[in-house]
RNA sequence: GCCCCCUUCGUCUAGUGGCCCAGGACAUUGGAUUCUCAGUCCAAAGACAGGGGUUCGACUCCCCUAGGGGGUACCA
C-alpha cells in the first residue's frame, strides 16, 4: 500500500511552494491507489492552532487535494496533530537510548561553543568529544549533582558511508562522519521535528517520503534513527524547489517586497487588488499575495488551472502535451519524470494556464463561478433571480475571452448598472463625443432608428447601423464609438451590437439621451 | 569552512550516444483580421555554463572549473 504524507505548520496561509509539495504526494498516491495524509506539524504549540490552520485545509479543499486521513477525518493511525503525539516522541527518545544509539549529554552551549571554536581555530570539522555523555546512571548523577540538565543526543556513527536511492535524485551518498550528534530531545523534555517525523512516518506507514529538497541533507540523521528503532526504511523522493520569479532562490513569501519589482508580478498583484476592493475583500499585503494560494481563489482562478501550472512546475508528461484536468494528472504522474532542478514560479504562465481553463470552462459554470462576484459587489442581488442569471450568461457569452478570472466580470459593470448612475469614462466621453464633431448628431439620429429596431437583437441592430451609416455616408468609426460610450460610459468594451442588445432598447434609449444630454 | 544538490531559449520544459546546425509552451517582436478591447491566424528572434577527456559520433557518459541553491541549530 502506498502511503503518501504531508505535514504542513500551521502558519496561516497556504504557501505556493508547499502546496505543490502537497499536490505530488496527492497525484503519487492517486496514481498508485494508495493514501495520502495530511499531518500537522504543530510542535511549535502555537495557541490558534485551529485559525492558522484553516487557510492551509480551505486551499487545500479549493484545489481538490483531499487527504485520505488528518484533520477533520480523522484515520486509523491519529491523532493527527503532532502537538498530540508527544509521548510518542518521548518514548521513542527514551527507546534510542536504550538501544545504545542515543545518549544523555549534559554538556552547557557554552561548554559547547568552545568545542567547536577550537575546532574552527584548528579548521578542522567540529566533532563533539562526547565529554559531557552520560554513559551510566552514576554519571547522570554526577553531572545531575553539579545541577547540569541534559538533552539527548544521537550517537551517529564516526565511520562507514550511507547510500541513498532518492526517486528523484538517484543515488546520494554521505559520509557518517560527517554527522553531528544531533540533539533529538530538549532539556525541556520536548522532541526535535526529526524524531517527531520519524515516529510519525513510521507510526503511520508512510511508504513514500515526498517531500523538498531541502530536507535531502537531514535524511542521514533520520535514516540513522529509523535504522536504530527498528523501523522500515521509506522511499524517498526530494523535490526541486519552486524558486522566486526569474531566479532559483526558493520562494518565499516573506519576500514580497521583492517580487513587486517584477513588473508581471505587481502587475497580478494589482489586478488582484482592484478585484478585491470592488468586492469588499481584505487586501492585506500578508495574505493578499501571488505567492499564497488563497489569493487566488480571491480573485476567482479556476483551481483545476492552478493545479495545471503547478503540476508542470517540476513535472511534464512529453515534449507537447500541457494541458491536464485532474484526473489527467492522476493517469500520467510519474516521480520518474519529476525534473531535478528548481523551477522558478511564473505568474504570467500561470495566467496563460487560467485563460484556457476558463475558455474551456462550460458557460452554465462560468455562470456560477462569477455570480459572487457581482453579488459581493452588489450589483446583482443576493439570491440571483434566473433572469438575472440569464443576463449574466448573456454577458458572459458576448464577453468571450474577456474574462479571464472570475471577478473580471467586474469590468463589465455596465450591464447591471442603473441607467442614470452610470458613470462615464471622462477621457473617452470627451474624445467620442464632448469633442467629436459630427458624432452627437449622428447619434441622436441613430437614436430614433434604434426606437424603432424590431427585433432588438444583435444581427438586427447591426444590419441597422450597417445601413444607417450607409444612408449617411459616413464611416462606421465616425459613429459607434460614440455609441459605444453614451451606453456603457466606456471606450472599451464588448461588441457593439450584442451590448445594445443585453442592455435592451429601453436602457439603450434612456442612455443615449442622457449622454446627450450631458454634453 | 565542510557536506549535499542543481546547471538546455527570458521562463516552464522535451531530449537517456547518431532521429537535434536541439522540439513544444508562455512571454517578446513583426504582420493579418476587426467597431474598441479580448481573441484568432501567420511569421520572426531566442538555449545545450566553461574546459578537458571517452567515442567513428556527444545536450546525452567521465573528470575538473565556474555559477546557483540547500544543509550544517536545544528551527521546521
Amino acid at each position: 500500500m502506498i502511503r503518501t504524507r504531508f505535514a504542513p505548520s500551521p502558519t496561516g496561509y497556504l504557501h505556493i511552494g508547499g502546496v505543490r509539495t502537497a499536490l505530488f504526494c496527492w497525484l503519487f498516491a492517486q496514481r498508485n491507489a494508495g493514501k495520502f495524509i495530511l499531518r500537522i506539524d504543530d510542535t511549535d504549540q502555537e495557541r490558534n492552532v485551529q485559525d492558522a490552520l484553516k487557510p492551509i485545509l480551505d486551499g487545500l479543499k479549493w484545489l481538490g487535494i483531499d487527504w485520505d486521513e488528518g484533520p477533520e477525518v480523522g484515520g486509523p493511525f491519529g491523532p493527527y496533530y503532532q502537538s498530540q503525539r508527544t509521548e510518542l516522541y518521548q518514548a521513542a527518545a527514551e527507546e534510542l537510548i536504550r538501544r545504545g544509539a542515543a545518549y544523555r549529554d549534559y554538556a552547557t552551549p557554552e561548554e559547547l561553543q568552545v568545542e567547536r571554536d577550537a575546532a574552527q581555530a584548528e579548521k578542522r570539522d567540529f566533532v563533539y568529544s562526547r565529554r559531557w555523555m552520560a554513559e551510566t546512571p552514576a554519571d547522570a548523577a554526577r553531572f545531575e549533582a553539579e545541577g547540569r540538565t541534559f538533552v539527548v543526543r544521537l550517537r551517529m556513527p564516526r565511520e562507514g558511508t550511507l547510500t541513498i536511492d532518492d526517486h528523484i535524485r538517484g543515488r546520494v551518498e554521505f559520509q557518517w562522519a560527517r554527522e553531528q550528534d544531533h540533539v533529538v530531545q530538549r532539556a525541556d523534555g520536548s522532541c526535535l521535528y526529526h524524531l517527531a517525523n520519524v515516529v510519525d512516518d513510521h507510526a503511520m506507514r508512510i511508504s513514500h517520503v515526498i517531500r523538498a529538497e531541502e530536507h535531502l541533507s537531514n535524511t542521514p540523521r533520520q535514516i540513522f534513527m529509523i535504522e536504530a528503532l527498528g523501523y522500515e526504511r521509506p522511499e524517498y523522493a526530494h523535490l526541486p524547489f519552486v524558486a522566486e520569479p526569474g531566479s532559483k532562490v526558493k520562494l518565499s513569501k516573506r519576500k514580497l517586497d521583492k517580487y513587486l519589482k517584477d513588473r508581471d508580478f505587481a502587475k497580478l498583484v494589482e489586478h488582484g487588488r482592484q478585484i478585491a476592493q470592488a468586492i469588499g475583500a481584505e487586501t492585506k499585503l500578508d495574505e493578499f499575495n501571488p505567492v499564497v494560494v488563497d489569493f487566488y481563489r480571491e480573485v476567482g482562478f479556476l483551481p483545476d488551472a492552478v493545479v495545471n501550472y503547478l503540476a508542470l512546475l517540476g513535472w511534464s508528461l512529453d515534449d507537447k502535451t500541457e494541458h491536464f484536468m485532474p484526473s489527467d494528472l492522476v493517469k500520467h504522474f510519474s516521480l520518474d519524470r519529476v525534473n531535478n532542478s528548481p523551477a522558478s514560479f511564473d505568474p504570467v504562465k500561470l495566467q496563460a494556464f487560467q485563460d484556457r481553463h476558463m475558455q474551456q470552462l462550460p458557460m452554465a459554470q462560468k455562470t456560477v463561478m462569477v455570480l459572487p462576484y457581482l453579488q459581493r459587489a452588489q450589483l446583482v442581488p443576493a439570491p440571483a433571480g434566473a433572469d438575472v442569471e440569464a443576463k449574466v450568461t448573456r454577458v458572459l457569452e458576448a464577453a468571450g475571452d474577456r474574462i479571464k478570472i472570475a471577478g473580471d466580470v467586474l469590468d463589465f459593470a455596465e450591464f447591471f448598472t442603473a441607467d442614470d448612475e452610470l458613470p462615464y469614462d471622462e477621457k473617452a466621453f470627451d474624445k467620442r463625443i464632448a469633442k467629436a464633431a459630427d458624432a452627437p448628431a449622428l447619434l441622436a439620429k441613430f437614436r430614433e432608428v434604434l426606437a424603432g429596431c424590431d427585433p432588438f437583437d444583435a444581427p438586427t441592430l447591426d444590419a441597422a447601423l450597417h445601413q444607417f451609416v450607409e444612408a449617411e455616408g459616413v464611416g462606421i468609426g465616425q459613429i459607434i464609438h460614440a455609441l459605444r460610450v453614451a451606453t456603457t460610459g466606456k471606450g472599451v468594451g464588448l461588441g457593439m451590437f450584442d451590448t445594445m442588445a443585453i442592455l435592451g432598447r429601453q436602457s439603450c434609449l434612456t442612455r443615449i439621451d442622457r449622454a446627450l444630454a450631458r454634453k
